[in-house]
RNA sequence: GGAGGGAUGGCCGAGUGGACGAAGGCGACGGUCUUGAAAACCGUAGCGGUGAAAGCCGCCGGGGGUUCAAAUCCCUCUCCCUCCGCCA
């Protein structure tokens, strides 16, 4: 969410901002709004002063055991008017929260131009794809070959895009995240949270996912709480409606849940396998910044999530997201991508953004540089510290053998009671 | 699911429609004292809006109402707690 004064101070910069998302807004409408706000309030505390100053001496009247009914009568007709303004200014009010509430974050400066995800560009590539000397198999048919992987039967169970995996393979899920949250805390710093997986209307908005992704959510109505996408919702709200001490950032938490995405409008995509379904693990990091350090913990926050790809040695490029890639909240964000040889290309297992101060005004997230200062909005990033199945997936396909068995990844292999090889029924 | 009880500042906790942004305690911060610390004593402190500023306005869980005036009265919603039932 936006800060009405910031585009009341630089409108043609926050203009061309939404410009660079190939948005064209016009601006006039929300300073119209704002300058009426501002004169209603103008006006209505006006009023209210006076209805104060009167009523004071109406008690001071009475105590005195004086007539006060002639004030009494003079601020009735002052109190009639209060009401009328007040409507309207709540009026007014909810119509510039609304645009302002519907507007995506500007990107930062050192974000490319571009229109899609075509124009993202390659920052980092890492490690050397494989090179088969047999025909590789994409990840779903080896583990249905191994007969590990069962999305038939998931289907059955839920419905179509649920999937469902046995033994090692399992075991290999349970294996990644205990890995990955291992790494997280004892080398990389991240004090970890295990939160609620089903979240209330406020914490969906507080992190930009309601009201306008309403439909890539699963809602239990009868509670009216939703099943939370990703771990960053949770997270990231555990300090909504906080204000923390400035020394106390930054605040670095890693997260392993499941995340529920209904995927509405993605029919026909990536259909077969772990790549997109409607139930899958992830571990998450999600930091609170000081607005100065922010694009460093970015940068540090890659580089966390790097490093597991690195310990697995899977092979993996970073991708800085172009203006028109951009999610709705964040104003940077590179992508992590495995290479997947299936697709023959590579895949977002992780997401790392600055939302800067979008998501912390939109939550009510700030801190207090020392006892006396203002406070003043956090900024939060997160990113994935990886998405589990995909992970999985780029292990199966990148570690397989000739006879369609699968190697462990030797920093893994602690975590899987010393297995080297994933093979058949196992 | 049934019955009952609550929601006040960082925490605990008073509060008769008018002197209440709100007693008192704890905690915090600054100072005095001390070699240092503790104790004691003195002092300072909430959040938001509006305004160039002084100031003004709002905020006692949320929303609405009564009134010249609401933390206090009325309605409504939400959340929390206790007991019973069910349950990993």
């Amino acid at each position: 969410m936006h800060d009405i004064r910031l585009i009341r101070e630089s409108p043609e910069r926050f203009k061309k901002g939404l410009e660079r998302r190939g948005i064209e807004y016009d601006i006039n409408r929300l300073l119209e709004l704002d300058e009426e706000r501002r004169k209603l309030i103008q006006e209505v505390q006006e009023l209210k002063e006076k209805r104060n100053r009167l009523s004071k001496e109406v008690a001071e009247l009475k105590r005195k055991g004086e007539n006060a009914t002639q004030i009494i009568e003079e601020v009735r007709g002052i109190g009639d008017r209060i009401p009328e303004l007040e409507t309207k200014t709540d009026e007014i009010e909810r119509k510039l929260y609304e645009e302002l509430i519907s507007l995506p974050n500007i990107p930062h400066e050192s974000v490319p131009d571009g229109k899609d995800e075509n124009d993202n560009v390659t920052v980092i590539t890492w490690g050397e794809t494989r090179k088969f000397n047999f025909e590789p198999l994409p990840h779903w048919e080896l583990g249905e070959r191994l007969g590990l992987f069962d999305p038939r039967r998931a289907s059955k169970l839920a419905k179509s895009r649920f999937v469902m995996t046995y033994g090692s393979m399992a075991q290999l899920e349970r294996a990644l995240v205990n890995f990955m949250i291992d790494i997280h805390v004892k080398k990389n710093g991240y004090r970890e949270v295990l939160p609620p997986f089903l979240v209330n209307e406020d914490s969906m908005f507080g992190t930009g996912q309601l009201p306008k992704f309403k439909d890539e959510l699963f809602w239990v109505e009868r509670d009216n709480l939703y099943l939370i996408p990703t771990a960053e919702v949770p997270v990231t709200n555990i300090h909504r409606d906080e204000i923390l001490a400035a020394d106390e950032l930054p605040l670095k938490y890693v997260s392993y849940t499941p995340c529920f995405r209904r995927e509405a409008g993605s029919y026909g995509k990536d259909t077969k396998g772990l790549i997109r379904v409607h139930q899958f693990n992830k571990v998450e990091l999600v930091k609170f910044s000081l607005p100065e350090t922010s694009y460093e913990e970015l940068e540090s926050l890659v580089k966390d999530a790097a490093s597991i790809l690195e310990a697995l040695e899977l092979p993996y490029r970073v991708v800085l997201l172009c203006t028109g890639d951009l999610g709705f909240s964040s104003a940077k964000t590179y992508d992590l991508e495995v290479w997947l040889s299936s697709y023959n290309n590579f895949k977002e297992v992780s997401s790392c953004s600055n939302f800067e101060d979008f998501q912390a005004r939109r939550a009510n997230i700030k801190f207090k540089r020392d006892k006396k200062s203002k406070p003043e909005f956090v900024h939060t990033l997160n990113g994935s510290g990886l998405a589990i199945g995909r992970t999985v997936a780029a292990i199966l396909e990148n570690y397989q053998t000739k006879n369609g068995e699968v190697e462990i990844p030797e920093a893994l292999r602690p975590y899987m009671d010393g297995l080297k090889k994933i093979t058949a029924q196992v």
